[in-house]
DNA sequence: AAACTGACTTCTC
DNA sequence: GGAGAAGCCAGTT
């Protein structure tokens, strides 16, 4: 085997699976977990979107909590700043979460 | 190698 | 439903 594949970290993994969430949906930090392989590094998930190299190629803005609540996000405004961008993707919103049962990403 | 940190989740009161 | 505590994982120091 070609002994130029880099070793995949967590974080890699997670990028790859963040960039495919759809507009106008949404996806929670444990689902991603999940899709990475562990449903419990929910956690080390957040500190990738934190460290987030690839900004408009991971929209780490899709990421809500498992509420579909919007946390972290330090950009801009913070999570007012996250909730503008999904409701411009037409994510629906319910005060000030996000409604997962329409708009989670649906995998 | 050990300890600390953090954009999480879940349980219990 | 809100507040507090515990558990888990990966990356950084």
């Amino acid at each position: 085997m070609s002994s130029h594949q880099k070793k995949m970290t967590f974080c890699g993994c997670v990028y790859t699976i963040v960039a495919k969430i759809p507009k106008g949906k949404v996806a929670t930090y444990g689902q991603i977990a999940r899709l990475a392989g562990n449903p419990k590094t929910a956690r080390a998930v957040g500190m990738c979107m934190k460290i987030n190299p690839f900004v408009p190629r991971v929209p780490c803005h899709r990421v809500v909590g498992s509420d579909g609540r919007l946390i972290g996000f330090s950009a801009g405004k913070g999570v007012k700043t996250k909730k503008d961008m999904l409701l411009a993707e037409g994510v629906q919103f319910r005060n000030d979460s996000v409604d997962l049962l329409q708009s989670q990403w649906n995998t």
